[in-house]
RNA sequence: GCGGGGGUGCCCGAGCCAGGUCAAAGGGGCCGGGCUUAGGACCCGGUGGCGUAGGCCUGCGUGGGUUCAAAUCCCACCCCCCGCACCA
């Protein structure tokens, strides 16, 4: 492992020095252009990247030797919120977070007075980015990536804010980002939407939001005031019995617009979050035990009571339920627990008797139950208590059962007869309607950011969109996705398929974080999403904004339409802004050079976002011979089984592989343990033994370099065997990469090579084997070289090899190196040594010596002619006039029976004289392999011998007698 | 719920799209042997059941079906994983 860390080191230092990747547009070479997203520098990547910028490389490094010009660059992603919340909570300092940062910095640094001056310098996000940045470009070196890496640049530059900017005007100018309302989580802590990320345990227990109807209940002896009780189920409104309120809470009565209404004191924070428009003001406070007693019309006509309940949360919607006891648990347990306390009711100065007149009433049919739902699930579950925690179960199981099976039973004729499902959009849209309720959005559980800021739902007003629903763009994305782009692995594409169909408006852009500003609207900032989708376009020509040293101020709209469309005239526009003609012409000519993308590689997280938002941005601005070609995905990695996370820490970092393991280690591992589609299980057992595998390679490597060969003779069939089972699975390997089946490659490649070399040694020796090794070690390495680059470079040395191996050229394997004879031959060979085995192991007690008996060449005749489809009685004739077989029909018969029953094509493929050959020069192998002394003979021999089973011989298939 | 993917031998995992040559590649583990002072590494053999001759039986989530033939195709069911948006 020592040694591999060295060689990696020299070959990274040699590459770097000699500027080996760099990649310049060459008019009339043919191009390669691939890309890998480039990393969100937050923090130190793992291996899960690892595989993926892995495999990007391999196939960068497979064009490049089959003589295409390759770009493949690499920047670094800084823009958005999350490094700006870490940074912030640095600054804020927040202990877990500086703890965690400062393991990360320990990664790199040692010194603890160091670690402790960088985190210093994290409180500036900028800093942070660019510290991880920093790294990231080592690590990424450090695994032997042929990236060019004069074409780095971050999100965060003011150049690439300059080309976001022309994206965004561009995006505007053909109608594609609207403006509009927008419900989002949102932090009263820090008065700003907070997302997934920033509120506590949201991974691992999701926030959702939902769609409150909050329906008003006009009070019987007050003008225009209305208690608003929310719920999830209005069609459930034609069974409301009665109105809960808390008495223990606390409401306000507050002015809505030209009403009054009644809700909780939480809710009217929510409420102004959520009608930012609207006029609210408080008129008073009261508590929900004044409430009691007092009576409301339904919208729907019945004057209904507000009685107490203890389950109703204040926090939740408006704090204020209709109670319908038919299909709520908790309403009709609330309602069971009253029924048998009638004195609480005294209290509030209540009538007892009053609850007796109040009781379910059915409205919703469901198959197979009869009473009323809620009563049957509740009695089931044994539950009395309205606190108690199992209502919630209850609750779901009803509502899973009406909203699938249920038949709403009203008076209504609107609705009666109606699914639940159907009657329940219905309602709802006929209460908005009416004025008799507005929707309220609320949280499916309490939650709070990672400061402790209490989350709730507003409303956005003049939210910026990017409309992916505008009809002639997704339907060109579509069509696009459809018909012109390739997607590897091809399970995906369908997926594709269904986000491009999915996308609507999406939000893209923000109040906050780092990024560049929306240009018709520079309080907003474009999200972080929304300004990396056609930055492949950036690299082919930062190189040269930097050469010429031009400015952000420089690159105004009309550079990049010239550069990208080549629309304008390049003088005026270098007037204009000063850049020199020359700079323009150059960026124009990268530009056309290098474009569209051909292959762009990432993990299959990214389908629903960032590819989707790929194809679509491509397509709205870019022309048809513009736009990506193929897209390759691949599965994550998980480790051990389990999969990787922070809070478990069983997170392996990229850096650790540069210190513990080794590049070519890790990129043999990564890339060729599972197939694209796959996850990838790191196990440390098999790491290990690929390093074993590794090793096996290194030292064959070295002993046939350094093996004198000269007397060698590879005049046998099982040398051909091998020349052309090396031969066939080099050729195999390179079309495996052709379409980006990388697994397979190295399996081919790598281990059955490896395997083929194990066989071929026991079976003519070590010295001949490392020979023929030799001979084809050039093409080997070659093909091996876009996995382990480093290795591969070293031996490519030991051999006197000239220049780098990495820009040699990839082997011509031809097809006419493959000698299917041979494979054949061989295969009988091992197929023999089984059968004998297999016998051997029934047939314990054995004397010591094998007959192996080869079939005579008219049986093979006999097939031949069945493959031309002779009839079975010229076959016959043919035999009894041209072998003298007449009295031996039978046994023509047989060889016809076993050839009807497995018909093999190869049986034509060689000739029994070889067989016999092969297995005379095979002889001293099998005695070895099976421990007993063995003979050939000829069927005819064997039959003159009297030697039983003769006549079982059978073309590739030998008979054989144990004595 | 909607959408996508998947269930293979003790374990991991290929095969399935293009049905037969599949008792099912390759690892790992376990058992035995070689090498070695020993261990490791490496190499060889075994690892569903039965069988004194290369064979037979049972088998690829469950249950049906199509077919001369199904791990592979069709239908139903059960179970698992991933995504569901403003977050990179």
């Amino acid at each position: 492992m020592e040694w591999l860390r060295r060689v990696e080191a020299k070959w990274q230092e040699l590459w770097k020095k000699h500027g080996v990747f760099k990649a310049e547009a060459a008019p009339g070479k043919p191009k390669f252009y691939i890309t890998v997203p480039y990393p969100y520098t937050n923090a130190p990547l793992h291996i899960g990247h690892g595989r993926t910028y892995t495999v990007g490389d391999i196939i960068a490094r497979y064009k490049r030797l089959r003589g295409f010009n390759v770009l493949f660059p690499m920047a670094f992603h800084i823009t958005g919120t999350p490094i700006l919340a870490i940074s912030e909570r640095i600054a804020r300092g927040d202990e877990k977070e500086v703890k965690r940062y400062k393991e990360y910095v320990s990664k790199y640094v040692q010194d603890p007075a160091e670690i402790e001056k960088i985190i210093e310098t994290f409180k500036d996000p900028l800093s942070l980015a660019v510290f991880f940045a920093e790294r990231v470009h080592k690590d990424f070196d450090a695994l032997g990536y042929s990236i060019d890496w004069r074409r780095r640049f971050h999100t965060g530059e003011d150049i690439y804010n300059a080309f976001v900017t022309w994206q965004f005007l561009k995006l505007r100018e053909k109608g594609l980002i609207k403006r509009g309302d927008h419900i989002v989580t949102y932090c009263l802590l820090h008065r700003q939407p907070e997302g997934e990320d920033d509120i506590a345990d949201a991974d691992t227990n999701p926030v959702e939001i939902l769609e409150f109807t909050a329906i008003k209940f006009k009070l019987v002896d007050e003008e225009n005031t209305y208690l608003v009780a929310a719920t999830l189920r209005p069609e459930t409104l034609f069974g409301a019995t009665n109105i809960w309120v808390n008495p223990e809470a606390r409401y306000v009565v507050v002015e809505w617009g030209k009403e009054k209404i009644v809700v909780s004191e939480e809710a009217l924070t929510k409420l102004q979050h959520q009608y930012v428009d609207k006029d609210i003001r408080v008129v008073k406070s009261v508590y929900g035990k004044e409430l009691v007693g007092k009576q409301v019309y339904s919208p729907l006509g019945s004057k209904l009571l507000v009685l107490p309940a203890a389950f109703v949360d204040p926090d939740n919607a408006t704090g204020i339920v209709y109670s319908e006891p038919s299909d709520a648990p908790y309403d009709y347990v609330a309602l069971m627990e009253l029924k048998r306390n009638p004195e609480k009711l005294r209290e509030y100065g209540l009538d007892p008797s009053v609850v007796d007149e109040i009781n379910p009433v059915k409205i919703i049919e469901v198959e197979g139950v009869e009473d009323h739902h809620a009563k049957v699930v509740v009695e089931e579950m044994g539950i009395v208590s309205q606190r108690d925690p199992r209502l919630i179960e209850a609750t779901r199981r009803v509502y899973k059962e009406q909203y699938y099976k249920g038949v709403m039973k009203v008076d209504d004729p609107e609705f009666n007869g109606l699914p639940v499902s159907k009657a329940k959009e219905l309602i709802r849209e006929k209460l908005f309607r009416e004025n008799s309720a507005f929707p309220f959005y609320e949280l499916n559980r309490k939650a709070f950011c990672r400061s402790g800021g209490k989350i709730i739902v507003a409303k956005i007003r003049g939210q910026w969109f990017i409309d992916y629903s505008i009809p002639w763009w997704k339907n060109e994305t579509r069509e696009y996705v459809d018909k012109k782009l390739l997607i590897v692995p091809d399970k995906y594409k369908k997926e594709m398929l269904n986000a491009i169909d999915w996308l609507e408006r999406r939000p893209c852009a923000r109040r906050r974080g780092i990024g560049t500003k929306l240009p018709f609207d520079p309080d907003w900032i474009i999200e972080s999403l929304s300004d990396s989708t056609i930055y492949m376009a950036f690299y082919t020509i930062v190189h040269i904004i930097r050469r010429y040293g031009i400015r952000a101020e420089q690159l105004k709209p009309m550079v990049f339409d010239y550069v990208f469309y080549g629309v304008g005239d390049p003088t005026e526009i270098s007037s204009r802004t000063g850049i020199p003609v020359k700079a323009l012409e150059d960026m124009r000519k990268e530009f056309t050079y290098w474009y569209p993308v051909d292959q762009r590689h990432t993990g299959i997280a990214h389908i629903s976002n960032h590819l989707s938002f790929y194809v679509y941005h491509h397509v709205a601005l870019f022309p048809p011979d513009k736009r990506p070609r193929m897209i390759t995905l691949n599965e994550l990695v998980i480790r051990e089984g389990a999969k990787m996370s922070k809070s478990k820490g069983n997170v392996i970092l990229l850096r650790d592989i540069a210190e513990r393991y080794s590049a070519d280690l890790f990129r043999l591992y990564a890339a060729g343990a599972a197939n694209l589609d796959s996850v990838l299980d790191w196990r440390e057992k098999e790491v290990s033994t690929v390093l074993d595998s590794l090793r096996r390679f290194v030292s064959l490597a070295k002993q046939a370099v350094e093996a004198k060969c000269s007397d060698q003779n590879p005049s046998l069939m099982v040398d051909k065997w091998f020349t052309s089972r090396v031969n066939r699975l080099l050729l195999e390997a390179t079309n495996s990469l052709e379409r980006v089946e990388v697994r397979e490659y190295i399996q081919k490649a790598f281990y059955q090579v490896l395997s083929a070399i194990d066989y071929y040694r026991e079976r003519v020796g070590e010295d001949k084997a490392i020979c023929m090794v030799k001979n084809f070690l050039d093409k080997w390495v070659k093909v091996l070289n876009p996995v382990i680059p480093h290795v591969t470079e070293e031996i490519w040395e030991w051999m006197g090899g000239k220049g780098f191996l990495s820009t040699n050229s990839w082997p011509r394997i031809v097809p006419e190196s493959i000698n299917e004879e041979a494979e054949v031959l061989e295969d009988m060979v091992k197929d023999l040594i089984d059968d004998l085995k297999n016998v051997l192991n029934v047939v314990k007690p054995v004397k010591g010596h094998v007959y192996i008996i080869v079939a005579s060449p008219w049986k093979r005749e006999v097939i031949r002619m069945l493959i031309e489809g002779k009839s079975y009685k010229e076959v016959i004739k043919t035999m009894r006039e041209k072998h003298g077989l007449a009295g031996r029909e039978k046994e023509i018969l047989l060889v016809i029976q076993q050839y009807r029953r497995s018909p093999d094509a190869r049986l034509a493929l060689t000739t029994a004289e070889k067989e016999y050959q092969v297995l005379v020069e095979a002889r001293e192998y099998i005695e070895r392999r099976i421990g007993l002394s063995v003979d050939i003979l000829w069927e005819e021999e064997a039959r003159e011998k009297n030697i039983p089973k003769a006549d079982k011989a059978y073309p590739l298939k030998p008979g054989f007698y144990i004595e």
